[in-house]
DNA sequence: TTTTGAGTTGTTCGA
DNA sequence: GTCGAACAACTCAAA
């Protein structure tokens, strides 16, 4: 009789290299299950968006594809993740379980409800630390509470011990037989008619292979000028490592010691400090909202700022659907929605340009715009999405001032210069000169007219003004604030 | 307990 | 064109 076998439930851990969970499994003796379950059923776990869906389904199959040259196969199965895992368990007389540990609350629940039923049943349950590099349990101030400003945050991640070495990944697994297994085409998760998603493959490798390359890459190259360049979306400054740290085809382990190693290898030849500085400082920027989440489990539905709640934001349909369409009339905030809507993924300088833009030029509240990018973005983050969403807002715990309120115009002319990125996502005004581009409402008619440029035809004319928007934000988040007087 | 320094990313205005 | 001040006060985190 074969020994009973263990399973690996991956999540959003979707690698084999730096598995601790798949690498305890291997080590067992067991024969490994390796499963991952669709839970689209549980209460309070967030539906995935389009475009994660459609990462997800790319993540699987190269996930399946690492596991078999290794001797096994992926499981799927799709269900409540506690009905799902049970059976799974049942059906195969498995006698321990491995995973990686999650950290949005609601996810959490669904695992401690598992590992107890399991725990209750006899089996071994094994978790493991891979997603965060700090998990939020194990951080406080000294008075014992959450840190809630990102600074002191920062420094004292910074003064523990260096997160542990990732792990190779395991050479061989044994797999065990006789598992059913649903098929990952019947899951729907790719679009199929119409196929929009084939555009944003043209931007990405989904998998830990891709992953991989992409975090070499950026390790050799943007890393040594990233302090100066990472502001620029019209250079190709930033990692773009985001889906694959969300899907967990790279871990933050992996990240990080790639980016100190790189910069020992240079040391000497270049003063690429800052950028590492820099780069080490966005990756504890995911660490922290996975901290602001957990001591705040609805961050997506509730101002951290209880003094919002009687914000009174603009109910303006028409508004919405023109920003989510990139047809605000602002080339920077139309490039970035753009951006969005052909690639999934938008650069974070202009994220909190058309983010500003929706929550303070035209009032319309911060959720709508964060279920949009929750929809649209194959990075999309229980934890980052909501809370960069509130920081714009001004309601997050650590908030950006009311009063800053970014200038479309502005910011355009300061990153990016030469309008290269407005040309390559609004073609309408590819044939503007850069003095011109990011505000065309502006231009000469005769320039317009020798650029092509028709607004109203074939690209509109500025939705709000934007002194008069700023003004009127002003007012409004001022009555914010007086509320906040009132309340104390 | 009290004090102190500080807080991701900006804009506008007037000198 | 450049520069400093104003735009708010509040509360966090540590000493």
């Amino acid at each position: 009789m074969p020994a009973a076998p263990a399973i690996v439930w991956f999540r959003d851990d979707l690698r084999v290299a730096d598995n601790p969970a798949l690498t305890a499994a291997a080590k067992s003796g067991q024969p490994v299950i390796a499963a991952f379950v669709l839970d689209e059923e549980t209460t309070g776990l967030r539906r995935l968006g389009s475009a994660s869906r459609w990462w997800l389904a790319g993540a699987l199959r190269a996930l399946d594809q690492s596991l078999q040259e290794r001797g096994i196969a992926l499981t799927l199965r799709r269900g409540p993740a506690e009905r799902a895992i049970a059976e799974l368990a049942r059906e195969s007389s498995a006698t321990a379980i491995f995973w990686n540990r999650r950290y949005e609350p609601a996810a959490t629940r669904v695992d401690q409800a598992v590992a107890s039923d399991l725990t209750a049943r006899g089996m071994d349950v094994q978790t493991f630390q891979a997603s965060l590099l700090f998990e939020p349990s194990g951080i406080r101030t000294r008075s014992g509470s959450p840190f809630t400003v990102f600074t002191p945050f920062l420094r004292h991640v910074l003064a523990r011990d260096e997160p542990r070495r990732p792990l190779p990944p395991p050479e061989r697994i044994t797999g065990a037989s006789g598992v059913a297994s649903e098929r990952l085409e019947g899951w729907g998760l790719e679009p199929r008619t119409p196929d929009w998603a084939a555009k944003l493959a043209e931007h990405w490798t989904r998998g830990e292979a891709g992953a991989r390359e992409r975090l070499a890459d950026f390790a050799d190259g943007a890393l040594a000028d990233y302090a100066d360049r990472r502001d620029r979306p019209d250079l190709p400054g930033t990692s773009r490592l985001s889906p694959h740290l969300r899907f967990g085809e790279v871990s933050p382990f992996q990240v990080w010691h790639a980016i100190m190693h790189a910069r020992e290898a240079a040391h000497g030849t270049r003063a690429i400090g800052a950028g590492t500085d820099k780069f080490i400082s966005e990756l504890v920027w995911r660490e922290f909202c996975h901290h602001l989440l957990a001591s705040h489990p609805d961050l997506a539905g509730r101002n951290v700022q209880p003094r919002f709640d009687a914000f009174r934001w603009r109910d303006d349909p028409a508004a919405l659907t023109a920003w989510q369409r990139g047809e605000t009339g602002y080339p920077i905030v139309d490039a970035g929605m753009r951006e969005l809507w052909a690639t999934g993924w938008m650069h974070n300088r202009v994220r909190m340009v058309a983010a500003s833009f929706l929550v303070k030029h035209l009032l319309i509240d911060w959720r709508a715009g964060e279920r949009w990018f929750w929809d649209t973005l194959v990075d999309a983050d229980a934890a980052s999405n909501p809370a960069n969403w509130q920081w714009v807002a001004g309601s997050g715990a650590d908030a950006a001032p009311y009063f800053r309120i970014f200038n479309p115009l502005l910011q355009g002319e300061k990153f990016d210069p030469a309008g290269d990125y407005v040309r390559r996502w609004v073609p309408a005004l590819a044939q503007l000169p850069a003095g011109a581009i990011h505000a065309p409402s502006d231009a000469p008619p005769a320039i317009l007219a020798a650029a092509g440029v028709k607004l109203g035809e074939n690209y509109p004319a500025p939705i709000v003004d934007h002194k008069a928007a700023r003004t009127r934000a002003l007012a409004a988040f001022d009555r914010v604030k007086a509320a906040g007087q009132q309340q104390d």
